[in-house]
DNA sequence: GAGAAATTTTGAACACCGTTCACAAAGCTT
DNA sequence: AAGCTTTGTGAACGGTGTTCAAAATTTCTC
């Protein structure tokens, strides 16, 4: 016997499948109330008896893919900690590279964790602020081996740093803007930036 | 006597002036057509004849705020070419932090510039891209002296990937979100990045 | 200048959006 | 089976950008 409880919660995830699906086709702006209702089988108004509104819904998404990115980074990476600095820059250049594989193979799902901001005031829950900061750990071990001499608060300040720099370079390289690093280049010129990083760091002043 | 042309002129003018001013106080989401109308007292449908649609008005905004961010970039250099490597890493430093002050202090428009995509399948003009270009020079330009031995193809790549860095920094840290380097490490973390980058292309392999 | 023709302005109407809510249907308890 | 509670429904609401027939205005012609 099926609870009612049961089958909303499987409703909510024929749901969430049908906007990730929605959105990876379509982009944020072709996430339609209407379109999903008709997909999953329900009426408009159903779809708030599953979630409050639009924005937990592409957060939700969001939080999956998420969880996809943490596994294509942790796929990227070797299985053991790096002991030397060679071996964490290696490290470094693999999670940017894959960052950036991940992106172009997954460019809406991708784009909608950040230029979707939520409604006036709304604050963004715990649970995806949680699920953001642990994808640090990926850029934040390498990292904390490359300055073995600086406090912790400043290796993730830098991870930060690192982090939003191999991120404008692959947001601008993926739209098609003409300021934008070619695609064909991508590759090479997100390495080369992580390289340079690492050799300035790892040389003293 | 001012013909029909001219007034059309000054309104269109008016139009946009509306619209930034709409835009820098409630963002790209606070732009409505309706208060527009109202603001610059003309009827809803008149718009249309000023405008061809709401994408070309953004694009002109857009198109002022990058005339300012050229201004703003162009004041932060010394007027005088540098000719030592030294002098050269300075001002990308200065046009870094421009760039982040410019950011900082017309956030809203400065967001538009990046975060607006142009409607299915619209392509952006001719005019607004090279807009976009010509900043360049501002990267373009120190970054020659640093990197004497390479191609000016080269340089341009590098130009667009530093760029793309900086600008990455700049706009996480402008976000609200915890992964965000903080507001107050910004301008540190970003003249660390540029000079960590000058460094590392200075220095042989 | 008067009248006709062309042009411009108007705002109601249209298509579409997310969201709500009175009501109908279904499920559950007694 | 009856009554009560929970859930599902889709028309309706307020909002958006855009259109277009008609009204107002300007321009042209004689």
């Amino acid at each position: 016997m099926t609870t009612t409880a049961e089958r909303r919660e499987r409703q909510r995830t024929q749901l969430i499948d049908a906007a990730e699906k929605a959105i990876a086709e379509k982009g944020l702006a072709g996430l339609k109330a209407r379109e999903l209702a008709q997909e999953i089988g329900c009426a408009l108004g159903a779809i708030y008896n599953l979630v409050a509104d639009m924005d937990e819904l592409v957060l939700r998404v969001g939080s999956r893919t998420l969880a996809r990115l943490d596994a294509a980074l942790s796929a990227a990476e070797g299985k053991d900690t790096p002991a030397s600095t060679d071996a964490a820059a290696d490290r470094l250049v693999a999670v940017a590279l894959a960052y950036c594989a991940f992106a172009r193979d997954n460019l809406q799902l991708w784009r909608v964790l950040f230029e979707h901001r939520m409604a006036e005031g709304a604050v963004v829950p715990d649970w995806a602020v949680s699920e953001q900061m642990t994808l640090f750990r990926h850029i934040l071990e390498p990292l904390s081996v490359l300055l073995p001499d600086r406090s912790e608060p400043e290796c993730m300040l830098m991870s930060r740093t690192l982090f939003s720099a191999v991120h404008g370079v692959v947001a601008i390289g993926l739209e098609e803007k003409l300021i934008a690093v070619p695609r064909q280049d991508l590759d090479r010129q997100i390495e080369g930036l992580v390289r340079l990083v690492c050799k300035g760091l790892s040389v003293p002043d």
